[in-house]
DNA sequence: TTGCTCCTCACGTCACGTGAGGTGGC
DNA sequence: TTGCTCCTCACGTCACGTGAGGTGGC
């Protein structure tokens, strides 16, 4: 099939399909005179561009998800997207500010604020892979809509920035990798949303929690002893979590500087230590950190 | 000042500068060794350039904003942003869905309709000036959210873009200009949303609008036929834009390819000439149209 | 030969970033 | 002379669009 039933196909003009053809989206054979031959799976895959074009993913973007079996390259890409709307709201806002008479200097606090925020959570989106990456991104994303306007701050700022930048890769063998993405592909982010909630609750309340939830958890601490979970993929994945948490400045550079640089987080670790003691107190032998 | 000095009061990198310098949205003076003098007003420029850069707007934007005294060019551009937020939401739905195991295929139809009632939307943003544009723009986006299944539809939206692409300009002259900027300085887009909410309710009840609003309306009809009214800048204002909507088309073309495009505004448009028609019997010496 | 398709350069876009190579000031 | 600042090119970015100039197929 020549380009330009290929462009009436698709929709995708000459050009555009020339381009991705230079970039190994496609790969048509070429014929003896030169011309260009796409055959049917090619026109498929141009169909797929093109709708990922007009949903605004770049090509590298694009030329990840058609590589990619999994969900997990879409899910990055729409928190992203989330991140990046949510920004362009406050943007809005502050035009909407200035439209009834805020000048600049009143507001460049609050768009520093925002551009902080952003970094960081930029940042861990990079550093942290796939839906754990995900989890702490919107972990923390709620404990930075503080302005920086204290010395202390600035340092825990450029703190966490340095250790960001620095963090070793996380690395799970095969069979872990595979284990992460067939469990968390059903996850979507009403229900991480949904698990950060429901962890605000227990923190703020934990008798409760406790009580309520008394069978659950004695499930899980009974099923966090057994010989099952010692064997299984999820201790593994625990196991490496944690190490990777004790060795990489996670507990000893990452918390504390959130804690110096929000005043909310800061409030937030003190509620989860006194839950942590609570639980503690009923169920001794359970090991807990967050 | 040279422009290293000015580089870190203004947070700006000495090549941004020089970029602005060259695109003539700063004029510092030339020294005799060719260096650059930047003033104390290029340098509060330039931090109006940081802001708004950050804030999104292109350099054509950013030039706008600051040759126009009245807040008219950020509320078309805050306008523009609220249409892309739309947009990128509607996209994010679309790759929760096709997370979520939906295939592009089954999108594609959704994906048109955004495109095609962005592109109506962008147009009338284009077409018609200031607060005018802003208000059609809201009213009109209502009722494009229908995807196009018919032939008929298809014609119909080629008869719009047509249509949107060769209205002529919509001229006022000086006195009316700064009239309608005064007037409309202080509208805000919950102000229009509330507007345009308030019209559809007194189109879906005229008899109890009429009731409950008698006092005002017959208040507003009084001061229409004064000779007042035929002396302000309202009066001309309108007669302009009966005009306008009488010989461009508007009336011929627009709104009966709107009512083919859309069920929804067809329904409205319906609800509306029943509501004329009951105020004309109230009000026998009235003039409507919408 | 004509009119159509196909090809491959080359240049432009937007808001700068990244050098290179040269000058000015102390 | 050294080390710093300043200047002006020139080229790269991203996803194509817009020609130009040349060839292939009927």
């Amino acid at each position: 099939m020549l380009i330009n039933e290929v462009s009436k196909l698709t929709n995708l003009t000459k050009k555009a399909i020339e381009y991705y053809v230079t970039q190994k989206l496609v790969n048509p054979k070429i014929l003896p005179n030169g011309y260009r031959d796409f055959n049917e799976a090619d026109v498929e895959c141009l169909k797929s561009i093109y709708f990922f074009r007009k949903l605004g993913l770049s090509i590298e973007e694009i030329r990840c998800v058609l590589a990619d079996e999994s969900n997990n390259t879409l899910q990055k890409i729409l928190l992203k997207k989330e991140l990046i709307i949510k920004r362009e709201q406050a943007n809005i806002a502050m035009i909407g500010e200035l439209i009834h008479g805020k000048i600049c200097d009143e507001l460049s606090l609050e768009l520093e604020t925002i551009e902080k925020s952003l970094t960081v959570t930029d940042k861990l989106l990079e550093a942290f892979p796939g839906y754990y990456g995900r989890f702490i991104c919107l972990h923390f994303a709620r404990f930075l809509n503080e302005p920086i306007t204290t010395a202390v701050q600035q340092t825990a700022y450029e703190e966490i920035i340095e250790f960001l930048d620095n963090v070793p890769v996380l690395e799970f063998d095969e069979d872990l990798q595979s284990f992460i993405l067939e469990s968390t592909n059903q996850i979507t982010f009403e229900s991480i949303h949904e698990v950060m909630e429901n962890t605000m609750k227990s923190i703020e309340d934990p008798d409760k929690f406790l009580s309520e939830n008394k069978e659950v958890i004695e499930q899980y601490l009974a099923y966090k002893q057994s010989e099952e979970y010692k064997d299984s993929s999820i201790y593994k994945f625990q196991k490496i979590l944690k190490e990777f948490n004790q060795t990489s400045g996670y507990y000893d550079v990452f918390i504390p500087a959130m804690k110096k640089l929000s005043a909310s987080y800061s409030e937030y670790y003190k509620q989860l230590e006194m839950a942590n003691e609570k639980v503690l107190l009923q169920y001794p032998y359970i090991e807990t950190r967050n």
